[in-house]
DNA sequence: GTTATTGCAAAGGCTTTGCACACTT
DNA sequence: AAGTGTGCAAAGCCTTTGCAATAAC
């Protein structure tokens, strides 16, 4: 499928080598959508996959990745979540403190955001793919009725 | 000073005792001006103030000031940031990935953000205390040029 | 053949926790 | 007096690193 693809030209063009290790947590990224913790993502990859992989090789995967600009990184609660940067589709999350549940942004919102920015400052904002943290409308009435 | 019968106000109000070592942390957040890692302000707090504190006390105090929305905090690169939540004057950061400078934000482009985000999906977002990563102009204009 | 990368295990750094004592209320 | 908060030290958790073996180039 075409996610192979894309993950050997990435790949390539930054000078690292094609590993299986690398596609794998490629391939796992782009399959499972979202974000991921790297703990989440090293379950995946043993179940899905069929195979295990050492923790130490999914942090190192992820890293090279990261440098390639191929996935982002966010900090979800202390531990580290990644996501695969879609560059056809850029998408936002909505990040609940509460139960944790993701879901999507329309990117019109912070594309207004950006240009504001930008008109005001001068400065660009790189806004490709955020997280925002927050509370779901569920929590917020759960925190209420508390 | 009009700093610490804030603080006061805040723990009474939740509920919290007045101990000195809250007070401690929070002055030294509301004099620091910006985000402080945990290591900063342990080491603010020992010098500033003439005694040293334990660090455990340290992240106990800003577990309980956070709760209680006074402190904010922040990833800074795997280990946690606290700035003073200063509730007449929001302010949010433009950090720049190229110079690492950080400037203001007007607060107001920030809040339209948030009541769009609200009206659109129910979901509240945290937007008190915000950093957005980008380039700034004149890091900008040197990459243009390179 | 060279050199980057993996696997394993151990270390590292930041943060949290258990428990007895002290202090706020 | 009652119960929360502190200090100390130890444990916990996520992440990184050293080194020999392996695989990509």
């Amino acid at each position: 499928m075409s996610c192979e693809g894309e993950t050997v030209a990435l790949l390539r063009s930054g000078g690292h080598r094609l590993t299986p290790q690398r596609q794998r947590v490629a391939s796992a990224l782009q399959h499972a959508g979202g974000h991921r913790t790297v703990e989440e993502l090293h379950a995946l990859i043993a179940h899905e996959q069929g195979a295990p992989m050492p923790l130490s090789t999914v942090y190192r995967a992820l890293t090279t990745l990261k440098e390639l600009r191929a996935v982002s990184e966010i900090d979800a609660g202390g531990r580290s979540a990644f996501a695969w940067v879609d560059r056809s589709r850029p998408h936002h999350h909505l990040v609940c403190r509460g139960c944790g549940t993701e879901r999507d942004l329309d990117p019109a919102l912070l594309q207004r955001l950006g240009d504001a920015i930008r008109a005001a400052t001068g400065f660009e904002a790189f806004l490709d793919h955020f997280a925002i943290t927050g509370q779901c409308e569920s929590c917020r009435q759960g925190a209420a009725r508390a």
